[in-house]
DNA sequence: AAACCGGGCGCC
DNA sequence: AAAGGGCGCCCGGTTT
């Protein structure tokens, strides 16, 4: 089982680690290592539980086999040999967090500058199309006959073990599965390389998305420092303040008696229906309500508005912190059906949502002052956080890509396009009572309408973006003379939706495709275009951006960067990213590009 | 008890 | 014929 020497090797060696859950902040550690390599075409494959077993159910009847479990100096041994190799692992980013974490006694190591692969990720430049994951992956190319995760899942159904408890398992099961995926992983990258040897694939672009898995790994392992006590402490507000508004509520505070009361009792008529036929009890809902004098309905609205905000923010952000005080979110790099990622080369995040911290104005609705959950995210003492973001991004890109004249000629001139658009469209101006409201119509309607929005989607984002309603008819209108005046962007929508039609996907910048899936609608093809491009702009910006400056990057959000950088260091280290954004940017879309930056919550 | 789904809502 | 897109988390309610 445990060699009595660990060779030294000149070739690669697979690593695969099993845990006894997904997250390291959530108390998930090292139990298993499992490694294999290849030499003259033999696979050796071993494997080493630090921590496996059923030991800590006493009820188990295996408890008088003895521990199979090596001691802390086989740990230390074992990382140190790994630390002295080149590595390969499928799905690098989470193995590196739990071998950097350790099993639940011993620290581990940051094995991040080792990693030369990532069968994971390398899968998905060649097979877009196939699942990721190592299993399904194994089955298709033939490596492995999934019999040692048969054997897995039958053991954790008759047992009844608790989601994501491999570290349950005892090690006669578990032996032969770890040590079949460490297979797996080697195999798997001898066939890659081979099929990259054979030219199948610029190696430039799995350097590219190795690069950005380090970072994003960095990222991750670095989390964003957050003033729980603070939190807590208002969220405990929040809860007294809801629980006087409970008490006038004629109903229980849930949407299935919010629902009987208003629709039952109290007859009203839905004001929009929901996809699947209900009435629609959503905040547009009850603010009409509130708006035709429905009783409760204010209440109502505002229980809901805190329940979401104590549920999603001001307890959730708490129940998600680190022991050493700070927010981790865990990026995923590519899709994989059912569990996250996305078609369009964005990245998607799991466990704490940082990509969709809510923004002041969101959080209507709270006692007058309470602090937004933004506010409870700081830097380190004698540190600064800023966040950077390309300005206007989409619009550029997307007048650029259509070729739109009055747009780019608007972009050139560094013109205000909203205003613009909402005194070409409205004939309006500044000194009008109504500037305001066709200027918010015009901004919307840039945004959606580069696009091909229609009049049903236009009429609800005007509706629940900016509070305006609009007829269907008007709406109609209003987009007629919109197409009219940036006639461009319906070709461009037709082109790009016919070349998706006829080859399946979509280019979108450097080589890269968006592929579109059986079924999907092609009228999106352009969108995709547009945000597929972004997506690849801003991966080089984050791999740059940690290139010169290590250590400050903790944030991304498609299109924006957020730093913690040392004070005296800050201005010249923002001005810098700002720099190599804004000239990546108008290198790679000819057009001009900026970038904002402000500090963290002042914008 | 866990898995799943719809509704709702946050972000870009 | 007409159609903006991309995500994830939380809850309550239902199914397994």
């Amino acid at each position: 089982m445990y060699p009595t020497q660990l060779p030294t090797l000149n070739t690669p060696i697979a690593v695969d680690t099993e845990t006894s859950g997904l997250y390291t902040d959530d108390g998930a550690t090292t139990c298993v290592v499992s490694v294999a390599w290849t030499i003259d075409g033999t696979t050796h494959a071993h494997a080493w539980p630090f921590n496996q077993g059923p030991r800590n159910q006493p009820q188990q009847t295996l408890q008088f086999e003895p521990d199979p479990n090596l001691p802390a100096h086989q740990w230390v041994a074992l990382i140190h040999w790994l630390s002295q190799h080149n590595l390969v692992m499928h799905n690098a980013k989470f193995d590196l967090h739990m071998l950097t974490t350790g099993t639940e006694h011993w620290p581990g190591l940051d094995l991040v500058d080792c990693v030369i692969w990532d069968t994971m990720i390398v899968n998905k430049e060649l097979d877009p199309l196939h699942p990721t994951g190592l299993k399904p992956t194994a089955k298709r190319l033939g490596l492995g006959d999934g019999t040692e995760q048969q054997q897995i899942r039958k053991y954790i159904e008759h047992h009844k073990l608790p989601a994501g408890r491999y570290d349950l398992i005892p090690w006669d099961v578990m032996e032969p599965y770890a040590t079949a995926d460490a297979e797996m992983t080697i195999e798997l990258y001898n066939l890659q390389t081979a099929r990259i040897a054979d030219g199948e694939l610029d190696p430039r672009m799995i350097e590219r998305e190795l690069e950005m898995m380090k970072t994003l790994y960095k990222i991750e392992q670095r989390g964003m420092a957050f003033d729980t006590d603070q939190c807590i402490r208002v969220a405990q507000n929040l809860m007294q303040h809801r629980t006087t508004i409970e008490n006038t509520l004629p109903f229980e505070p849930t949407p299935t008696a919010a629902r009987t009361y208003f629709y039952e009792t109290l007859n009203l008529e839905p004001y929009q229906l929901t996809d699947t036929g209900k009435p629609k009890l959503d905040e547009n809902a009850l603010r009409k309500m509130t708006q035709d004098g429905v009783p409760a309905a204010a209440q109502y609205l505002q229980h809901r508005k805190l329940t979401v905000a104590l549920d999603m923010w001001y307890l959730g952000y708490p129940n998600k912190i680190g022991n050493d005080g700070r927010l981790r979110t865990s990026y995923r790099q590519t899709k994989e059906h059912d569990t996250g990622g996305t078609v369009s080369g964005r990245f998607s995040v799991q466990r704490i949502n940082l990509q969709a911290i809510p923004h002041k104005s969101k959080l209507t609705g709270l006692p007058e002052g309470t602090p937004t959950p933004r506010q409870f995210f700081h830097p380190k003492p004698g540190y600064e956080l800023w966040e950077l973001d390309l300005q206007q991004a989409e619009l550029r890109v997307a007048a650029r890509m259509a070729n739109c004249t009055r747009m780019l000629q608007l972009i050139e001139q560094d013109a205000d396009l909203h205003s613009v658009t909402a005194r070409e469209l409205f004939g309006a101006t500044e000194s009008d009572p109504d500037w305001f409201k066709y200027r918010q119509i015009s901004k919307r309607g840039n945004f959606s309408l580069i696009f091909g929005v229609g009049p049903d989607t236009f009429r609800q984002t005007l509706e629940t973006q900016a509070g305006i309603e609009m007829q269907r008819s008007e709406a109609a209108d209003f987009i007629q003379a919109w197409r009219k005046l940036y006639p461009e962007y319906m070709t461009k929508i037709d082109l790009d939706s016919t070349y998706a039609d006829r080859n399946g996907y979509i280019p979108t910048i450097g080589g890269r495709r968006r592929w579109f899936y059986p079924g999907e609608y092609t009228h999106k093809a352009f969108n995709q275009r547009v945000q597929g491009a972004l997506a690849e702009f801003a991966k080089s910006w984050a791999i740059e951006t940690e290139k010169q400056h290590p250590n400050v990057l903790v944030l991304l959000v498609h299109d924006s960067e957020v730093l913690e950088i040392e004070q005296h260091q800050a201005r010249a280290t923002v001005d810098s990213v700002i720099n190599i954004g804004a000239e990546m940017g108008t290198r790679w879309f000819k057009v001009p590009m900026g970038v904002d930056a402000n500090r963290w919550g002042e914008h």
